[in-house]
DNA sequence: CCAATTTGACCGGA
DNA sequence: TCCGGTCAAATTGG
C-alpha cells in the first residue's frame, strides 16, 4: 500500500470516527420537574384498567436529557421528591438506529409499585412463561458495555432492588430469525455520583451462547488494539474481521467463556472515543485460563505490553471523555478485510483525540 | 411501513 | 410475597 493510500484511508477513519462538527460537551443537568411523579401510577385506574400508553414518550422538555440508557439513578429519585436528575454521559447508538435521546426519560418508579398496581387490572391469560434456564454465564466490567461485537436487542429494562441504577435486558438481534439464545444483561456499577469523573463502569452478564452465524456480524462495531503492535509475535497484519476463522488472531467474543481473567483491552484510537476500557473478566464456568483469549473483536493478553506514551495519552482521552458517542463504525469490509499495522501505529500516534 | 425502544404488565422461582 | 426476568403494546423516526 502506498504512503499516499495509507493516508488517505486515515483521512476516511478519522473522518468516520471524528466528525468535524464539535461535539457536544457532557450534559450533566439536573432539572426541576414541575410534575410530581406518578406514585399514584397511571398505568391503572381505580377500576384497574390500564390508562397510560405504553411507550409513550415523555414530553419535548426531556429531549436531550437522556442518553444512556443505563444512567437512571433510580436511587436519587426517591417517589416522594419532584425532582429529577438527568446526566448523559455518552449517546450510545448500537443497534442500527439513531441514539433516542428524545425517548422519554420515566424516573424510575418502582416497577414493585407498577407490579402491584397492576395486579389490579391483570387480566392477560399468557402462555406459560419458561424460566430462563441456567445456562453458561460469564460477566465482565467495562465502561463501553456495547462495544462487544455483537448486535443487541434491548427487551427490558428493571430497576433492581438495592441497585442505583436499572438494568438492562438485552438478545441477540439474531435471536428470532436464527434463534441465538445468547442473551445479556448490563447494569451500570454503584460507583458514586461523582466517580472522579471517570467513565462510569457497567456489568455485562453474558448468558447462552451465540449460535447465529458469525457472518453476520459484519457491521459489528469495528475495534481495534493499541497493543496488537506492542505484543511479541504479531504478524505484518492483524486482521479484524470477527468473523475470521484464523485461531491466531486475538478477538474477544465475549460470550465465550473461556475462564476468568483481568485484561486491558485498548483501542487503537478508532472506533469510539469511549473504547479503551479495563475490562474484567469473569465465568461461571471453570475453565483453565488461558493465555490470548480469542474473543472475537478485542485482543486480550494476560501480559501487556505497555501501551506507547502517545497511546496512554489517547487512552487518558478515551477514559475521559463523556460526550456523545457515535454510531459504532460500520465499515463494508470486504473478504479478507486487514489492516496494516502501520496504519495502526500510525493511528495511535496521531493525536486524534484533540478535538475534543 | 418497518424496525427498534420504552415500559407497564405478567410470570415464576425463591 | 418478593423480586428478577420477560412479554408485548405503544410509540417514534427513518
Amino acid at each position: 500500500m502506498t504512503l499516499g493510500r495509507q493516508g488517505e484511508l486515515l483521512a476516511q477513519l478519522r473522518e468516520l470516527l471524528l466528525p468535524s462538527s464539535p461535539t457536544s460537551a457532557p450534559v450533566v443537568k439536573v432539572e426541576e420537574s414541575s410534575r410530581p411523579l406518578d406514585t399514584g401510577h397511571p398505568a391503572a385506574s381505580c377500576d384497574g384498567r390500564r390508562r397510560r400508553r405504553r411507550g409513550s414518550k415523555r414530553g419535548r422538555d426531556d429531549k436531550n436529557n437522556r442518553g444512556d440508557q443505563h444512567e437512571e439513578p433510580a436511587a436519587a429519585q426517591p417517589h416522594h421528591s419532584c425532582k429529577r436528575r438527568y446526566v448523559h454521559t455518552a449517546g450510545f447508538e448500537f443497534y442500527g438506529r439513531r441514539v433516542q435521546p428524545s425517548r422519554q426519560f420515566l424516573p424510575h418508579v418502582s416497577t414493585r409499585l407498577t407490579d402491584m398496581v397492576g395486579l389490579l387490572g391483570r387480566r392477560r391469560c399468557l402462555c406459560r412463561r419458561k424460566k430462563q434456564q441456567k445456562s453458561s454465564t460469564s460477566s465482565l466490567v467495562t465502561s463501553v458495555p456495547d462495544f462487544d461485537g455483537y448486535q443487541w436487542r434491548k427487551y427490558g429494562q428493571k430497576q433492581i432492588e438495592g441497585a442505583m441504577y436499572s438494568r438492562s435486558y438485552y438478545r441477540c438481534t439474531r435471536s428470532a430469525e436464527q434463534g441465538c439464545p445468547a442473551k445479556r444483561t448490563v447494569q451500570r456499577n454503584d460507583d458514586g455520583e461523582d466517580n472522579g469523573g471517570a467513565a462510569p463502569k457497567y456489568t455485562v452478564v453474558y448468558m447462552g451462547e451465540h449460535t447465529c452465524t458469525a457472518n453476520d456480524y459484519l457491521e459489528a462495531p469495528v475495534i481495534l488494539e493499541t497493543a496488537a503492535a506492542a505484543v511479541p509475535n504479531t504478524t505484518s497484519t492483524n486482521k479484524i474481521r470477527p468473523d475470521d476463522d484464523d485461531d491466531t488472531i486475538n478477538t474477544i467474543a465475549p460470550t465465550s467463556s473461556a475462564g476468568s481473567c483481568t485484561s486491558t483491552t485498548t483501542a487503537a484510537g478508532i472506533g469510539s472515543p469511549a473504547i479503551s476500557d479495563d475490562i474484567t473478566w469473569s465465568s461461571s464456568s471453570s475453565s483453565d485460563y488461558v493465555d490470548d483469549y480469542d474473543y472475537g473483536l478485542f485482543a486480550v493478553h494476560d501480559s501487556w505490553a505497555a501501551p506507547p506514551a502517545a497511546a496512554s495519552a489517547a487512552l487518558q482521552e478515551m477514559e475521559n471523555f463523556t460526550g456523545p458517542i457515535r454510531s459504532p463504525v460500520h465499515i463494508a469490509a470486504a473478504d479478507c478485510w486487514t489492516i496494516d499495522d502501520q496504519l495502526l501505529l500510525q493511528l495511535v500516534n496521531e493525536p486524534i483525540f484533540c478535538n475534543f
